[in-house]
DNA sequence: TAGCTTTGTGTCAATTTTACACTATCCAAA
DNA sequence: TTTGGATAGTGTAAAATTGACACAAAGCTA
């Protein structure tokens, strides 16, 4: 947390901010980061948000939204894409979002334009703790997610779609999973992306010829069925591939 | 002209604007209207930009771009699409940039984020001429700009990449052409915005099998070799499409 | 009327997609 | 130790899509 201390002394832009959707996976169903924002906005709607904050004056949008990734949950070098700018601006008018933006602004009724982003972790490195931001960051399966402060559900959505259309183009659903994983659960993580079935047998096959896999020699312990071989990324083989390009790839 | 009069007492935002990537298509390629900045900044750098200003407090974004491309065009209702936010704080720091924005703004060296879209209008509904931003507008091939002002450039690309993605998914081609169109001029068109040729009959069979074109019994008059057949955009099957949805579509 | 230019059309092979069901393996409980 | 429960892992055939490819027809001009 030391560069917030640094970069105190900097200019906020009072105008301009970036907020988060950071998904995860719990190898049953996509999950996003969300901050709790306490019995403060309780009483009149929301408590949970997305993370985000203003930006400094001195720095870009993605360094702004990495910064705000960075210091929710102490990563950085993640998998980061813009999804797009929101500015009704009447964003900030719920009497709730207004009540709690007067306890951490210097300047709650600005007009606030946000820039959202969407970033792919790996759920098993961050698990949530106290931060500076709020009380409480905790992962929420989208699914269950019905509101959220200001227009962070519309931005959501517009995440949630991006990162659909996205994974039809690129295989980019590995910065979702652990190092080791197996093809069943690569297989549910489409799945819950792309918020359909898909064939099993298909699925794999596909999956295979892309060539980006590297089967390792080792089996899925301790489940009570029959144990998964257990898939290794290969980021050479990946890197190989976006150069000769594939438009051919899309369930 | 007559709104912006009407808006010049509103507060102008400071820190946010919006610029328009205007594509249309003269038959041939693909092009994109700009605004020659005159003789002020030809000094120091490319006179040319797209079109653009801060956006009003009062004002969505997308109301925002609209505005920009009805003061430039007199045209509204027109397809419309967010590219990104772009927000790099050294984005003005041209020396041709600034002593042009020294003409046209109250704070010339705040720190502005633009947020960028792209829109699709059919050439022969607008003909340049002179307008309240500047002297000149133009249509320019996207193929020969080489440079523009600020960080127009990288923007003109990132449109250009977000329209060559979105043909893929959607028939939007059609915002292009006039009410009349041949199948040889929707090919060119297809051609221009994913950079690559298409085999003629391949490229029919794909579009016919869409199943939005109705043929008109009326010929090209006046081509100096055999006539083309005219057709229509069907905007009802196109609709209907829409609803079903085609994830199969592309080249 | 000859020549130029662009339109418009069909087929075949290769590839890709889709639909579909049973055996193998491990763990847990009886 | 046997059995049942759960998930892993595998192949094939029909249908649809893609990609490659060449020539006659229609209008204009000189």
């Amino acid at each position: 947390m030391q560069h917030i201390q640094k970069k105190i002394n900097s200019e906020l832009n009072p105008n301009v901010s970036v907020d988060c959707v950071i998904f995860g996976f719990d190898l049953e169903q996509l999950t996003v980061l969300l901050i709790d924002r306490g019995e403060i906005s309780s009483a009149f709607g929301p408590r949970l948000a997305l993370p985000g904050n203003l930006i400094y004056d001195n720095e870009n949008l993605d360094m702004a939204a990495n910064r705000v990734l960075d210091e929710l949950t102490g990563l950085n070098n993640i998998y980061l894409e813009q999804v797009g700018a929101f500015g009704d601006p009447d964003r900030i008018h719920k009497e709730a979002d207004r009540e709690w933006l007067k306890t951490i602004r210097a300047e709650p009724e600005a007009r606030v334009i946000t820039v959202a982003y969407f970033t792919l972790v790996p759920m098993s490195n961050y698990k949530p703790q106290a931060s500076s931001f709020a009380k409480n960051a905790d992962w929420v399966p989208v699914n269950e997610i019905k509101e959220l402060a200001f227009d962070h559900f519309e931005i959501l959505q517009a995440a949630k779609e991006k990162l659909k259309q996205k994974i039809k183009i690129q295989p980019i659903g590995f910065n979702l999973l652990p190092e080791k994983f197996t093809l069943s659960q690569l297989h549910r993580l489409y799945e819950s992306i792309l918020d359909k079935p898909l064939d099993k047998r298909n699925f794999r096959r596909k999956i295979q010829k892309l060539d980006i896999l590297t089967s390792l020699r080792e089996k899925q312990r301790g489940v009570p069925h029959k144990p998964s071989l257990l898939y290794e990324f290969n980021e050479e083989k990946y890197q190989e591939l976006t150069q000769t390009g594939f438009d051919n790839f899309g369930f």
